[in-house]
Order: structure tokens, then sequence, then C-alpha cells
DNA sequence: GCGTGTCAACGACATTCCTCGTAGTTTTGC
DNA sequence: GCAAAACTACGAGGAATGTCGTTGACACGC
């Protein structure tokens, strides 16, 4: 028996875009999201609709029909989506080599506060002391 | 007047992997791409030639068109494209917060090289010595 | 009851991406 | 010379993406 779940393909741009309004806002009716993502495109409400449709059929938004406005909201995490697109890109332009992409983000934008530079000093620390060598 | 190469769009998947190829050869007729990347996907020759047409159109690999197999290589830089591709990815997934990429990455894949942390933690330091903070 | 407005569903459509078949030209082998 | 092989060019076409219009169901106010 396969899982019921095939693994949610990877959202498209679009997609991405309405994933992110639904992980800040929590749920959204169809109508909010529009309000809230489409508005300024000048998009038709239909074309939110369809593509809340067409991402719950993919399985990327969970959907509560119960009222007669459905909500949405997202069906996988933030944190996932993240590694996920994360680790497509070091396969696809690092040659697999995520400290390559560190260093890459790290040079290429350096307006880093000096909390975050602590935080990822603190990482490298716990990384390099849990490391078995 | 128009710059002459307007801003070369991002690559698609297929053509990322086309520019690997490039980018690690330095140069590559059509035929020579093909045994070295679209062999074992069974596609054809032709299918290989037209993805370098078209990027070629798009501005992403230039040609040498002087013999008569052609010869490519990419337009536009390894680096350059890492790059846009790290500042894409910031925007869409991580509210613009590099910093936030960077924990994610160093996070979800530790298995970096004692070199590797090395380099990064040397990164961070200039960056740090260099902020007028 | 009934009209007005909101909603989900569905199909249609343009565009892009990727694939391929065919045709026409040039080179090579003999 | 000439046939076979290699090459480019071109257009067709299926699939996915994102846009929209239309339709029919439902709810609310009066």
């Amino acid at each position: 028996m396969r899982p019921r779940t095939p693994p949610a393909p990877k959202p498209t741009e679009a997609e991405l875009g309405i994933l992110n309004v639904l992980w800040e806002r929590g749920e959204c009716t169809v109508r909010e999201l529009h309000e809230l993502h489409y508005r300024d495109d000048g998009a038709g409400y239909t074309t939110s609709l369809k593509m809340l449709q067409i991402m719950h059929a993919k399985g990327l938004v969970e959907r509560d029909d119960s009222q007669r406005a459905h909500v949405y909201r997202a069906a996988i995490s933030k944190e996932s989506t993240q590694k996920r697109f994360l680790s497509d890109i070091v396969q696809r332009v690092f040659d697999g080599s995520s400290s390559q992409l560190v260093l890459q983000a790290l040079g290429g934008q350096p307006h880093a506060s000096r909390e975050e530079l602590d935080e990822i000093r603190a990482l490298l620390d716990s990384i390099e002391s849990g490391k078995t060598s």
C-alpha cells in the first residue's frame, strides 16, 4: 500500500506566493486570500479560487468545506518547504555542497545583523562539537 | 536604444542541467553535450540541439558557428547564477532574510568538513570586522 | 416568496517548457 | 563523383501553468 499522500509536489512560484500568505495568516477563505494577495495584480477572484483548488488537488493545502465559504490552510510547513528548495538548489547549482551555498549567501548579501552572525556562529560551534571526528 | 542583452532570463531546470555541463567543460558541441548529458535520459539528439538553440535565443549560451559543428559555451557565469537563485529563494521562502537561509542550510545538512566550517567562520569574521557599527 | 449578491465548480484559453520528426545542407569515405 | 553520415533549422505537439468567463447552488434581506 502506498502512502495516502504521494509526496506533495514542489510548489510553483505562484503557489509559493499563496503559501506565504497561508503560513502568515494560518488560514484563509478564498476571498481573504484574494484581497490580501491578488489585489494588486489585478487578477480576478476566480483565479485565486482556481489556484487554491489546484493546490488542494495537489495536496499543498488543506480545506475545511463545512462552511459555505471554504477555509484553506497550508498542508506543508514553511520549514520543510525551505529545506526542500534549499536541497534542490544545492543539488542544481552548488554541486551538492551546502557549505558552498552558505559561503555564497554570506558573501553576496553581507548585511546581516550582529545577532544573526552570532547565531550562525553558535550553530557552527554546535555542529563542530557534535562531530565524531 | 535598449541594451543589446535584455537581462538574460532565469534558466529553467533543464537549462540548468545543460549549463552545469558547459560550466564544467568550458565549451561543447551539440554532440558532446548530448553524449555527456542526455544519454541516459534516452532523449533524442534533436532535443539537445533544440535546447541549445532556445538557450542561445535567450542569451543563456554563446555560440561559435564558424565551424560546421557549432560550439556552445555558457553566456552567464556559474557564480552569478548561484547568486540569482539564492536571492530568488531568499525572497520567496525566507522572507528576504539570507541569514535565515544560512541557518537552515547549516542545520539541515550538517556534514560539512572542518575546512568548510573554518572557511565559513573566517568569512563571518571578515564580515563582522568590516562592519561600520 | 423572491431578487440580489456571494460562493464553488468547471471548462476554455494563452503561454511556456520540453520533446521529437522531418527536411535540407555539408562533409566524409570510397 | 556519389552514397552515407552528420549537422542545423524548423515546426508540431503534449504537458503544465496561470488566467478567466460562465454556470449553478446557496444565503440573506425585505
